[in-house]
DNA sequence: TTCCATGCAAAGGGTTTGCACTCTC
DNA sequence: GAGAGTGCAAACCCTTTGCATGGAA
């Protein structure tokens, strides 16, 4: 399979020790030539645009793939589907729970301040944190 | 029906404006005895020890009438199910990412600063903190 | 009688899984 | 030829919905 189609995304995929196959290029092209927030509906769509015959279970395999080699980030945040921030950057959210739009909050802008107070033998691997905005009614 | 048997939650239903059901005091009483985070299906289960005949459909819509009527707190944190939190005083969460449990951040102990830059005609409904904590293998 | 609440069962939608096939090393 | 990756379809699980029944005002 012709896998320099899409010569810009290799060298990540080589980067994060991921084999590299025609899908997961195709996938990471769909991901990280702009900063997205995606779910993965939306990238088995955009990703069917340039190659159509990819399966909904490989898209969902590779999204999986990629948050555990910390190329993605998996954003909890609306109830029926999980979104992927292609910014892996410590950063916190807007999310619009009328429209569902996701966005970032500028670096800076927001600060946790505190000590958390872990369990022993837990280790912290995140602090979200997701401003809850709704549309006014006009 | 008989709707005597919790008289206890009785006033905590009128006091948030839904009329009294046998049904709902079930539920109520699951939620509200004691602080709980919990998901629909563990409130169905503990439900179905007092009242073995209560519909799964029922639970699910009082879960959500409560939380329309504020007496309960909805926990988008886990990718698989919606929790509730029976605590309505603003607060932020630890979630272990390994087992799923729950618990509060005690009040104070982490504090967001900052202004968040809100859209023209967005209301900031509300900001979630959570910190996700990964148990370390041993 | 009218409306709301409930039980039951089925449908819905996002995500995962099983299996056979292909390709690569 | 062994193992990994993929396509396809079905299974899975949480949640919602449709419908008929029963109760309350």
């Amino acid at each position: 399979m012709d896998t320099q189609v899409f010569p810009d995304m290799i060298e990540r995929l080589r980067e994060a020790g991921i084999p590299v196959t025609f899908p997961r290029l195709a996938i990471a092209r769909v991901l990280f030539t702009h900063p997205v927030h995606v779910s993965a509906e939306q990238v088995l769509e955009r990703v069917r645009e340039i190659a159509p015959d990819i399966a909904r279970g490989t898209v969902y395999n590779t999204l999986n793939l990629f948050v555990e080699k910390g190329m993605l980030r998996e954003l909890i945040v609306d109830p029926t589907r999980v979104y992927y921030d292609s910014t892996t950057t410590p950063h916190h959210h807007y999310y619009d729970v009328t429209t569902g739009e996701l966005w970032d909050v500028p670096v800076g802008q927001l600060r946790v301040v505190g000590t958390p107070d872990l369990p022993a033998g837990a280790v912290l691997e995140d602090i979200d944190v997701i401003v809850r905005v709704r549309r006014r009614a006009a």
